[in-house]
RNA sequence: GGCGCCAUAGCCAAGUGGUAAGGCAGAGGUCUGCAAAACCUUUAUUCCCCAGUUCAAAUCUGGGUGGCGCCUCCA
């Protein structure tokens, strides 16, 4: 498999340091609020990164963190006169409702930053023995950017630049002894929590708490570690310096960025205020239709954010779904003489290859999408001649559903028919027969109105939830 | 000022040196009591513009134009 690496700014072939296991982190969210496309875009990508490494047979060790103590968090607590806590037990939980929603798997690993304090601690003491922190009285523990050789690498900026400020860097010199330097620890201010420390009572700043626990749960050296384009800087480059400074040791072998949402054009974002949260969009979209969508891009291309381009994602995942709805009705029902079998199983072992082949490219799932469409075609087209064998239809299915699958898309409906609407399409079947056809579009309402669809296909009545 | 990305049909989107995938929408047709689904045909002599390299460029190089992002919390 082929990974961009943002380091390198090319394509490498992904090898990981222990054959067949792979050990990777997500920046996880702020839980301080609902999440947004945007937020949920790097989420859909890693979670099908990690379903697609374990499809390809290895063991992926995977952490996402969640970032519960922070500026935003504690302004939110303020606001509504609760606790930190009481903010971040509320927004996991959402968090979680929308997660499962879009079929992200649960990583192996979701640390707190509150639950790893020790871990920051100790992090923060090496980097103050090393020489490499310094105190600010009053203000906290800093990092000194001059100390790590390799300080700029991930977004190849230079210290010079960042130093010479570049016009807009509005960054506060006080006490800082060069302008990059940035908080590891931030010393308490009256009414915000606060852990102890041996430099004093604060809290730990952004950017240690991801180094910390990563080294908690992965290790010094992990393979690949992901997020959205804009916390390569400061935020990844900050925690290659961190961890590379204290740790003695590469960070992260592959670097993967993804690129934005954009609304008309511009980043959806929380200060833009043009951001739609997961939880609005689901209301009127299936939240499968909402991986889908953002799926249908390769992930270091930005993808636009519109209904009418939801909508479209629908479509086309109706396609599939539809297509899966109709193997399943067939086989078991139809007839053919399976003189179309060598053909179906030709089409369906392209499909799996070629599938293989895109996500191996830099996980190019628009691809990848392509080769699952081209396999529902195909399958139409064999279910429409009727020759092929139920166990070859059987194996369309199972591919189709593999595919998908590797993809976070769930093609599985779980919705049992009532007695009610059984009966009923018996019913019509009959006036159907006696050529009683008001009777028989009559009872279809009633099939409809009790939110059912009757089709009727060469092998029978085919009957679904709406 | 520094660093970087993008520009392909009505819309979305792959392809990144070998003669334009796929999806949505539209049109026509087949099937069907009707409907639905499906299938077939159809929609870019051409990939923002100009120049260059090459037998060959949407793909490489240079120069434009337009849009966007990071450098500050941000996925």
């Amino acid at each position: 498999m082929k990974i961009f690496n943002t380091l390198t700014r090319q394509k490498e072939e992904f090898k990981p340091m222990v054959e067949g296991h792979v050990k990777m982190y997500a920046c996880g969210p702020t839980v301080y609020n609902y999440f947004h496309l945007g937020n949920a875009r790097p989420f859909v990508t890693f979670d099908t990164l990690r379903r697609y490494l374990e499809y390809r047979g290895y063991t992926v060790e995977f952490c996402q963190n969640f970032t519960d103590i922070d500026d935003k968090m504690i302004k939110r607590a303020n606001e509504e006169g609760v606790t930190v806590k009481d903010i971040a037990e509320r927004y996991i939980g959402e968090y979680y409702v929308d997660a499962e929603g879009l079929n992200c798997k649960k990583p192996t690993y979701q640390p707190r930053a509150t639950e790893s304090m020790d871990a920051i601690i100790s992090l923060v003491q090496t980097l103050m023995d090393k020489g490499i922190a310094y105190v600010i009285e009053g203000d906290g523990v800093y990092y000194d950017v001059t100390k790590f050789a390799g300080y700029g690498k991930l977004s190849h900026y230079k210290l010079e630049d960042l130093v010479a400020g570049g016009g807009e860097r509005k960054a506060s010199y006080e006490g800082k002894k060069n302008p990059g330097d940035f908080a590891i620890w931030k010393f308490k201010k009256e009414g915000e929590p606060f852990w102890p420390s041996p430099w004093g009572d604060g809290r730990p700043g952004w950017h240690i708490e991801c180094s910390a626990m990563i080294k908690k749960h992965l290790g010094d050296t992990i393979d690949i570690h992901g997020g959205g384009k804009d916390l390569i800087f400061p935020h990844h480059e900050n925690e290659i310096a961190q961890s590379e400074a204290a740790n003695g040791c590469t960070f992260v072998n592959y670097w993967m960025h993804n690129a934005f949402v954009n609304v008309d054009g511009e980043k959806m974002s929380k200060s833009l205020g043009n951001f739609f949260t997961i939880r609005d969009i689901a209301a009127h979209f299936p939240y499968q239709v909402i991986r889908f969508f953002i799926l249908s891009g390769h992930y270091r291309m930005p993808i636009n954010f519109s209904d009418e381009l939801l909508k479209s994602a629908q479509n086309g995942l109706a396609r599939i779904t539809t297509c899966v709805k109709n193997l399943k009705f067939v086989i078991g029902k139809n007839q053919g003489d399976g003189s179309g079998d060598e053909a179906l199983y030709a089409v369906i072992s392209k499909a799996g290859d070629e599938f293989i082949s895109c996500m191996d490219d830099d996980l190019n799932t628009a691809d990848a999408i392509t080769a699952i469409f081209n396999l529902v075609r195909e399958t139409n087209t064999a279910v429409g001649t009727g020759n092929c064998s139920d166990k070859a239809l059987k194996a369309a299915l199972d591919k189709l559903i593999e595919l998908t699958d590797v993809l976070g898309i769930e093609t599985e409906e779980k919705s049992d028919i009532p007695q009610e609407v059984t009966d009923l399409v018996a019913k019509r079947a009959e006036a159907k027969k006696a050529k009683d056809y008001a009777l028989a579009d009559s009872i279809r309402e009633q099939i409809t109105s009790l939110g059912y669809s009757v089709k009727d296909t060469a092998n029978g009545p085919q009957v679904e939830k709406i």
